[in-house]
DNA sequence: CGGGACGGTGTTTTT
DNA sequence: CACCGTCCCG
């Protein structure tokens, strides 16, 4: 057995220890993958077979490089192992159980967009203040409590959670949690809390399926253990009752999704639930250098709540942490672009060694305006998928009514568009009318005639004509061939094709892309069922992070923390890293949101292999003025040992007042310089056209030198320059300012 | 009922 | 600033 050669001490123990109730705790970097990986080929090697094997893994993504990891050692029989999120393999395990519990078995997926209009809805019809009750804070109240496994009988009766909503001002909730599900049940849909709620009410209710899947599932591993959720746990708690092979892996220090129900508690219940308990722990970094993985430490530890760990590494040292500070959002983009585009020409790397991130989304402008700017290809994982978009969305509900002709989201979003003259009061007429002769929506709207009176009922039941007539369509032919007639028969196609605007040719090119889409899944030889219903389930739990683009380009990746979360690079850029922006201001109240504030920095600076780059700017555009910023208090708490500090040149906003005002000298000092060069201020840029091997040439940062050799491809020429004191270096002539000196 | 103008609100992170 | 939802008028 080779592969156990490429393990540590621990890291053997741990893979070849396969029976029983396992916990590793998995310090970053430690080769918690390739020991999560190797575990399941040894379980299939000593005769277990796949089919019994439950793998549950935090992304999509993860699930599909683990899998060919695990193809790799053991050959094509890894395809039968159950792998992927909780999310994604629950809701497979009850499309075929649902009816156990009163849903169809092609129930819907909403979305959170699907929920919070629904909520608004709901809100509405109940004659509530909408300021009050505000859709994203109801439906986190609503996911809190399926989190946590609370019924909606339960929320109405619990005297605290009824005092808390109280004192909130907003005592309807629980009557909201009740609507809301109700519509939820009577649309056949679930949301992404109901899919492991309702895995909890099928294992508590119907003991044979809870048998069932306890005899299939004789080995399941849970990966990134410390961001379960109570519903989470109880599932796989009952999975392995009877067998008790159970093995988690995490790592307290990277416990960063409390926020949505993630609870650290999961891990002390786990040592209570199997006393016979065995712990492994993976001390070892392989990935990143000393002066990374010991300013990570230096960090962490100043959180009070974690487990005892103590990750070393014996990899190189390598170059210290740089800290540059930019006087706006805008200079902060431009120096970061700069450093990579350097760093790049300098290393001969490729842009995909680079990362670039941030705590929230919405700093991500910035960036790449700075990014383009220099030509430097990026791609952002997150924020608005493609899923998201208007156009997508609304295609996509008329392929979800054809399959669950229920679902009322889907419904209301496109019973009128394109227009066919049914408004907002028809809506509501149609919604009280099947509220009032107890009929479903759909049934009022494909008999309209007998319910509703006046010339509205025509538009709507030829509307539900063209449903059904998608619906027998999808019952023999492939997703691709239903959705490109839905696409064509809707008006949808003819609707964007008329915009000829920039943005209209945009979404006419998105509604071709999913077609796309749909197309390769139907050619897909991995894909059983081609059919619509089978796709609809494919999409619905796909994130962004999932879906690789593999054309061959380079990019640099721009995200936010959390998504970044397994992943590794060469060179990381954390952006932004400034008081009230990180730590985040609405996580500054509680000792608690702090640590794991600071537990988000410790993953984001352990994503790094060779060289990481904090950065803060001192002014930033928020919601469109400027405001002033302060540099982070995370920053001081690395050990100063592990920092270098780089300054941004030019004035910012505020230096330029202050300046004015009185002589002010810069508060902070310029400490570190490249070289000991100064560059004249009459420096002027030559022409480089002409730019030849020989020629001596002066540049701003890097001093005197001479070209040692030039390089054209194809429209880009870099000179290779060998400068007195900064060494040889790789310059791009389309950006290198260069004097030349004859 | 449809389209355009206006006003309010938001940025913490995601399956 | 930018998006979304609402309001008002044709």
């Amino acid at each position: 057995m080779d592969y156990l050669k490429l393990l540590n001490e621990s890291q053997r123990d741990a893979v070849l220890h396969t029976d029983g109730p396992v916990m590793i705790i998995a310090g970053a970097g430690s080769g918690k993958t390739r020991v999560l990986t190797y575990r399941i080929a040894h379980l299939i090697s000593k005769g277990v077979d796949p089919f019994n094997i439950l793998s549950l893994t935090f992304t999509n993504k993860a699930a599909k490089e683990m899998r060919q990891r695990i193809e790799k050692v053991i050959g094509n029989e890894a395809k039968n192992i159950w792998m992927g999120t909780f999310h994604s393999v629950f809701a497979k395990i009850l499309r075929s159980e649902a009816p156990k519990i009163g849903y169809p078995s092609n129930f819907t997926i909403y979305d959170t967009d699907d929920s919070k209009t629904l909520i608004r809805n709901i809100v509405k019809e109940m004659n509530l203040d909408e300021k009050l009750y505000k859709p994203g804070m109801v439906l986190g109240r609503i996911s809190a409590a399926k989190n946590k496994l609370i019924t909606v009988a339960q929320y109405r009766q619990d005297p605290t959670i009824q005092a808390d909503d109280e004192a909130a001002m907003r005592p309807k909730i629980g009557e909201i949690y009740q609507a809301y599900q109700s519509r939820c049940f009577k649309a056949g849909a679930m949301d992404f809390d109901d899919l492991l709620f309702n895995t909890n009410v099928l294992f508590k209710d119907h003991v044979d399926a809870l048998n069932k899947y306890q005899n299939i599932f004789k080995y399941v591993m849970v990966d990134e253990y410390q961001d379960t959720n109570y519903s989470q746990y109880l599932i796989t708690r009952k999975l392995a009752a009877k067998n008790r092979n159970i093995c988690v892996v995490g790592d307290d220090a990277q416990s960063i999704y409390a926020f949505r129900g993630a609870d650290i508690q999961n891990i002390l219940n786990y040592e209570r639930d199997y006393p016979e308990l065995e712990v492994f722990k993976l001390e070892q970094n392989y990935r990143s250098t000393k002066n990374i993985v010991y300013a990570a430490n230096s960090v962490i530890k100043n959180n009070k709540a974690q487990l005892r760990k103590d990750v070393f590494t014996d990899n190189e040292e390598g170059p210290l942490i740089e800290v540059i500070k930019a006087n706006s959002d805008n200079e902060e983009g431009k120096l970061v672009a700069n450093a990579i585009f350097e760093e790049k020409m300098n290393n001969h790397l490729s842009y995909e060694d680079f990362a670039i991130l941030y705590r929230t989304n919405a700093q991500s402008r910035a960036m790449e305006e700075a990014l383009r700017k220099m030509n430097i290809k990026y791609r952002i994982i997150g924020g608005l998928s493609f899923y998201q978009r208007k156009e997508i969305k609304d295609l996509i509900a008329y392929l979800r009514l054809t399959v669950n002709p229920n679902d009322e989201q889907a419904l209301r979003r496109v019973i009128n568009y394109p227009k066919r003259g049914i408004g907002d009061t028809t809506i509501e007429k149609i919604i009280v009318s099947a509220d009032e002769s107890n009929h479903t929506i759909w049934e009022v709207v494909s008999n309209a005639k007998s319910f509703l009176t006046g010339r509205v009922a025509a538009p709507i039941e030829d509307f539900a004509t063209k449903i059904k007539s998608f619906a027998i369509m999808a019952e023999h032919q492939d997703a691709f061939e239903v959705a490109k007639h839905i696409a064509k028969q809707s008006g949808i196609v003819e609707e964007l094709y008329a915009d000829k605007s920039i943005e209209g040719l945009a979404r006419y090119e998105n509604i071709q892309e999913l077609l796309n889409g749909i197309k390769e899944f139907v050619d897909d030889p991995e894909k059983e069922d081609k059919s619509l219903s089978a796709f609809l389930q494919d999409i619905a739990l796909i994130t962004d992070a999932d879906k690789q683009q593999d054309d061959g380009s380079e990019y640099v990746t721009m995200m936010t923390i959390h998504s970044a979360k397994g992943l590794e690079f060469r060179n990381v850029h954390i952006v932004g890293m400034e008081e009230n922006l990180f730590p985040s201001q609405m996580m500054l109240n509680t000792r608690a949101d702090l640590e794991e504030e600071r537990r988000l920095f410790y993953v984001a600076i352990t994503r790094a292999e060779k060289r990481l780059t904090l950065s803060y700017a001192t002014s930033r555009y928020q919601w469109g003025n400027l405001r002033a910023c302060e540099k982070s208090r995370f920053i001081d708490e690395i050990d100063p040992r592990f920092l270098n500090f780089q300054y941004g040149e030019g004035p910012g906003v505020f230096d330029k007042v202050l300046k004015r005002k009185s002589n002010l000298i810069p508060a902070t000092p310029v400490v570190k310089k490249a070289t000991n060069y100064v560059p004249p201020a009459d420096f002027v840029p030559s022409d480089t056209a002409n730019l030849q091997a020989g020629m001596r040439v002066e540049h701003p940062k890097f001093g005197f030198g001479v070209v040692s050799k030039m390089d054209t491809q194809g429209n880009s020429t870099k000179a290779i320059i060998e400068f007195e004191e900064a060494g040889e270096k790789t310059l791009l002539l389309s950006f290198a300012k260069l004097r030349i000196h004859e």
